[in-house]
DNA sequence: AACCTTAACTTGCATTTTGCAAGTAAAGAT
DNA sequence: ATCTTTACTTGCAAAATGCAAGTTAAGGTT
């Protein structure tokens, strides 16, 4: 896309987050406790790894993500929604709602989508809460979604 | 984007109106009472005519959009959200808002964010009524947005 | 009737973004 | 010293977007 086409919030928006993969990484950091590539790399809709590696940089760049080194393996970078990428949850939340609404076959977790409906402000709290934890309750083993 | 990649409601959102276009699109109709090709194809953001007809038959067959033909004129089509399209409004507004929080130069003209901010179900009925009317509120002049 | 204007598109082609398969670099374990 | 794991990069094909120009159909003008 080509950048700076207007400062409109809904374009700004656009060129931050608007392509196809950085909504479903935030999903996957927020949601689905992901920290590291290699989890993100796992997502169901199967990212090709060199547009995670685009996504995840430009995410940094963007301020809505921080990178840093897991305290348990120098090999291993953890990623996290730094506040700015929080602060998009209520945006996150309203699309996953109209999706269950129109999509004949969601897949949501009932569960979860009820929650996001009744009380969005202690799921969010929830996730502040996972995301500011160190690394070690990062999603580990295969049925990590 | 390849579609169906999964039916995750973000994925699903994604498929629907995760390309560079549509919110904007969504946006002049909404917010700007925009209603005909001419109209939304003078946009801020310039988009090439080939684009917007391809955006404007995928949102209709996503039924987000419906298109009639003016009752004034035979040869003016005019376009409006569908009840689909409108309930995307609570997302949109909570981008936007995320977006004059963070753009440091953005340009969203205050009253409208404040008014989404402290009553948004009011703007959306008003955006609901203004939808369901006749095309003869639909913009025009130069100053259109 | 022949022409002109307006509105809504389509077409052809360049550029950019995405998708896929394979390969590389560095840290730690054996 | 070699193997494995993790986080990437590289090269190329396919799809989406961007730009300029052209087409079609309705209605008005002369």
């Amino acid at each position: 896309m080509k950048k700076n086409r207007s400062h409109c919030p809904v374009n700004y928006a656009l060129e931050v987050f608007g392509d196809k993969w950085t909504l479903l990484i935030i999903r996957d950091l927020a949601l689905f406790n992901k920290r590291t590539y290699g989890e993100l790399r796992k997502s169901r809709e199967k990212i090709a790894t060199n547009i995670l590696a685009a996504r995840l940089r430009s995410m940094e760049q963007e301020g809505i993500i921080a990178k840093e080194i897991s305290p348990e393996d120098n090999k291993v970078y953890l990623y996290r929604l730094t506040t700015k990428g929080l602060d998009l949850l209520p945006a996150l939340f309203e699309i996953a709602l109209w999706s269950t609404k129109y999509d004949p076959e969601t897949a949501a977790p009932p569960g979860i989508i009820e929650r996001i409906k009744e009380e969005p402000a202690a799921v969010i709290n929830e996730i502040i809460a996972a995301t500011k934890s160190t690394g070690n309750l990062s999603c580990k083993g295969e049925d990590c979604q």
